[in-house]
RNA sequence: UCUCCUGUAGCUCAGUCGGUAGAGCAGGUGGCUGUUAACCACCCUGUCGGGGGUUCGAAUCCCUCCGGGGGAGCCA
């Protein structure tokens, strides 16, 4: 049989029963007579006080009990004279792994640049139990959200043969041996000899292959790792990251953005109803006002407005930025927080962008000009969701791949989409480690991921 | 990749005009009638990121390499 876990032991009623408590001491305070410990299991962001009474137990071993070291104490759960509600008296107490001096975690503020290196440990940590446990609540909402929608979760390739849409440098997949590359008579890497029989590069999104199920089963959604071998070196950027992409057949953008509202809210509302503890942490120590911000996303309607629209409000206050705008031109982070943070006050979804702007995959208006796209704008955060309306029309689609120089043959299947029974159907992506960003005010990404992958690191 | 900032005790940091390193926390010892990252007293802790240079003298000024961070670009 398991122990209780200390979050329900601290919802336990005062009684005469003999209960378990088996944690990691956070802190150890001695008295004459008496000694506290604050036990911490990470079930939840409160520890246990446990309550030794000195006197009564006489003959008490609390040699090795010090801050990191576990333990297995047994006692009652009494009401507490301090501010908790409840407390353990003790009754016996057993160090189960000590903890000696040199453990990095100290009962104290540390930096989160200082944890990052100590990632092993630094799930111990308040912040860093509060992250997990809120990462894990928005994981279980993503699925419970489109679930409870009728989607499909389809498990796209990690590693895929085709450099599809071109976002970002891909890491390549390979078992040739990189000191001895076999190579054809023109020189280059003859990759025939390679595991795949040719090129192969991990995921950089399941986007297009999405697309190949939501043709079939109307409304799907992918979540899992992707990778970009960027060198960006930001607190927004990952090389190993999660992404969310739904994907809906008979869907067109307006669809396509009433999905994400209600996604974006959904995942929101969860976090606050189901760890109120943990983001009132947030709130204290690590964004004041997270909270609000959340509730006023979750209560007020997205504002809408068209990328001519937004460089037209944008032109008139130009002189505020380093980087002029006009139309065609991109919209970078200094606009993105100006519509949000000063025009909107909510979150802005902006729509119909240039065509050079934007991926080739996206329907093309009948401007020939802006294609379907949207892009969710967080106060704050920036970009948060990118999504599209597909081009579903097989002539529109080959034409713009040739304006773009992609070879039809590299997106054979892709195309042959639209030739059997092509249907309008749009989608959208959600970086993961982002919308946990969001959520929790943590400002650097390296410290929503408990191993976090970049340029020049991957340690543990 | 560009740009700015930064590196001092186990941790967080101070160190003025260049004069030979310091506080809190942690650790140790003792004290304390129930504490809340307890409190009080005493003790311990240094390749001042590495290398080179200027100087009578460098944590401090200069060069260089390495590490960390912010911002930008790119994006999710």
């Amino acid at each position: 049989m398991r122990n209780m876990r200390i979050k329900d032991l601290l919802n336990t009623a005062p009684s005469e029963k003999i209960v378990v408590a088996e944690g990691w001491v956070r802190t150890r305070r001695d008295g004459k007579n008496v000694t506290f410990l604050e036990l911490n299991d990470g079930s939840s962001l409160k520890g246990l006080q446990v309550v030794i009474d000195k006197e009564k137990l006489n003959d008490i071993n609390l040699d090795g009990i010090s801050t990191g070291s576990s333990v297995h104490a047994e006692g009652v759960i009494v009401e507490s004279h301090g501010e908790q509600k409840v407390e353990l008296s003790l009754t016996s107490i057993a160090l189960i792994g000590e903890c000696p001096d040199d453990y990095p975690l100290q009962k104290k503020r540390h930096t989160v640049e200082f944890l990052r290196e100590k990632a092993h440990l630094r799930a111990r940590t308040n912040l860093f139990g509060a992250v997990a446990r809120v990462r894990n609540t928005m994981s279980y909402a993503i699925h419970s959200f489109f679930q409870e929608n009728g989607f499909v979760y389809v498990n796209t390739p990690i590693i895929t043969a085709s450099d599809c849409e071109g976002a970002g440098e891909q890491f390549q997949v390979t078992t040739l041996d990189l000191e001895n590359v076999p190579k054809g008579e023109d020189g280059k890497v003859d990759y025939t000899k390679d595991f795949f029989g040719k090129m192969a590069n991990l995921t950089v999104s399941g986007q297009l292959e999405g697309e190949t199920y939501a043709l079939a089963l109307k409304d799907i959604y992918t979540f899992g790792p992707t990778f970009r071998a960027e060198n960006s070196n930001t607190t927004r950027h990952l090389a190993e990251f999660w992404m969310v992409e739904p994907e809906m057949a008979f869907t067109d953008l307006y669809g396509d953005m009433e999905v994400a509202e209600k996604f974006l809210k959904y995942v929101f509302s969860r976090v606050l109803e189901k760890n109120p503890e943990d983001m009132a942490f947030f709130d204290n120590f690590v964004l004041k006002g997270v909270i609000e911000t959340l509730e006023h996303v979750i209560n007020s309607p997205f504002e809408h407005m068209t990328y001519t629209d937004a460089i037209s409000i944008l032109e008139k206050v130009n002189d505020k930025f380093e980087y002029q705008v006009h139309w065609g031109s991109d919209i970078q982070s200094e606009h993105e927080r100006y519509l949000t943070e000063v025009v909107a006050k909510r979150p802005v979804i902006v729509t119909d962008y240039p065509k050079e702007i934007k991926a080739f995959y996206m329907k093309m208006n009948d401007d020939g000009k802006t294609v379907r796209g949207m892009d969710v704008l967080a106060p704050r955060l920036g970009e948060i969701i990118g999504g599209s309306e597909r081009e579903w029309r097989l002539d529109v689609l080959k034409e713009r791949m040739q304006e773009l120089g992609l070879k039809e043959e590299d997106y054979w299947w892709y195309l042959e989409l639209r030739k059997f029974g092509s249907v309008p159907h749009s989608g959208f992506g959600l970086g993961f480690e982002r919308a946990v960003q969001y959520v929790t005010g943590v400002q650097n990404i390296r410290d929503v991921i408990p191993y976090p992958r970049y340029v020049k690191s991957a340690e543990f």
